[in-house]
DNA sequence: GGCTGATTCGGGAATAATTCCCTATGCCTA
DNA sequence: TAGGCATAGGGAATTATTCCCGAATCAGCC
């Protein structure tokens, strides 16, 4: 294999775009061979130029960045894609390289680190950012995953969680469900827990997320 | 004045940075004189080199964008300054430009609309992205009522419910803004009585319904 | 029946957050 | 140049949160 590496790089804000192929165009070892603004796009031109490694921003509209990996490994397994998100939070980046990422950088980083992840995941490793790699192994040990957690609430935990997200206060809840503050409040502290979360905006987030709330 | 227009760059992402920097530089009539990656970076070092355009990111730890643009203004009130930042929703331009900003683009836009978007405010014209400029307008017509609390905001004011809205803890903004843990929790406080709401699971729903968040 | 485990409900006490009030500086405008 | 905001934070009283604990209730199951 002594032919250039060929990307294709998918991310909706076209300036973006133009500024990262022209980064990795100053590396003769890498050639972009394709842009796409939105994952469908991605899916189609994926199998139209096939790229040796694509790198995908998640954050997009119309199917996302991670519905674009999933569908785009679903007819290549082989295809070797590197996320490259705006988001540091752990949970982006479990759920890029659940979906079938071979890698996760975010747009923090500096250019050569762009450059040494398409590297590594052309060759077939993988590259995930170290400030990232620790914070998810550290999640690891502790193990949480807010979305799945939402089942293992109880009934009531569930009544009170509810409530939370939707804003009222651990005394309002009480008065509302006829128990005393001290239950509700345990049981907000424990919810989080749970749940993962620090704050109950948080939980407002999830809560409409997750489809509990019409608006 | 033949000879070149000199443009400071601000954002926190190096990659990104060096990618507007390639894009920029391939127009010979423009010239990248000096990177800053936060606000009072900024302030600084368009003192010292005093470049034609600054081309600002909204997004960034310590003073924002929006303080970056005032503080740059209030000593030199000939400052250009071009914002240029992911956020599409109108109110973003609105605060940008009411901080003295000369136009407002998103990274979405195409990059000849960057190019275009310097050359113009060079010349000392406004430039605002067409779609964001429609909205604006709109906006201005039908006179949101939900939304008018939100006006009542200070920058910095609408820089903490942000975060607050999004989950953050007081303490973690305080961190995040170099402020102090008193300062923001005062904030806090101030905040939820402008909105009228107790906590912060309702700020993350105005948040959310006024499209400030896209997830 | 009796045992086990989860769920529900709440008290006590230490710690942390919130709130209200106040000060001070810088800037902007009249 | 005085007054008004916006910004930044200290002090102190009040509340909230958290963690640890005990008790009742109810289920399922040898």
């Amino acid at each position: 294999m002594n032919s250039k590496i060929t990307v294709m790089l998918v991310d909706d804000h076209a300036v973006v775009r133009a500024g990262y192929r022209l980064l990795l165009s100053q590396f003769n070892r890498i050639e972009v061979v394709c842009e796409a603004e939105r994952g469908e796009e991605a899916c189609q031109y994926y199998a139209e130029s096939n790229p040796d490694v694509v790198v995908m921003d998640l954050s997009m509209p119309g199917i996302g960045g991670l519905a674009a990996i999933r569908r785009i490994r679903a007819r290549d397994p082989e295809a070797r894609i590197l996320a490259f998100s705006i988001h540091d939070e752990p949970v982006y980046a479990e759920r890029a390289l659940e979906a079938g990422a071979s890698g996760y950088i975010t747009k923090s980083c500096a250019p050569e680190i762009l450059v040494e992840a398409v590297l590594a995941v052309a060759r077939n490793e993988h590259y995930i950012e170290r400030e990232i790699a620790q914070r998810l192994a550290m999640q690891k040990i502790s193990g949480h995953d807010a979305a799945a957690n939402l089942q293992t609430l109880s009934a009531r935990e569930f009544d009170v969680f509810c409530l939370l997200a939707r804003g009222r206060t651990p005394r309002e809840i009480a008065e509302e469900l006829r128990l005393s503050y001290k239950t509700t409040a345990n049981y907000s502290t424990l919810i989080k827990s749970k749940l993962g979360v620090n704050t109950s905006a948080e939980m407002a987030r999830l809560a409409l997320q997750q489809g509990i709330f019409k608006d």
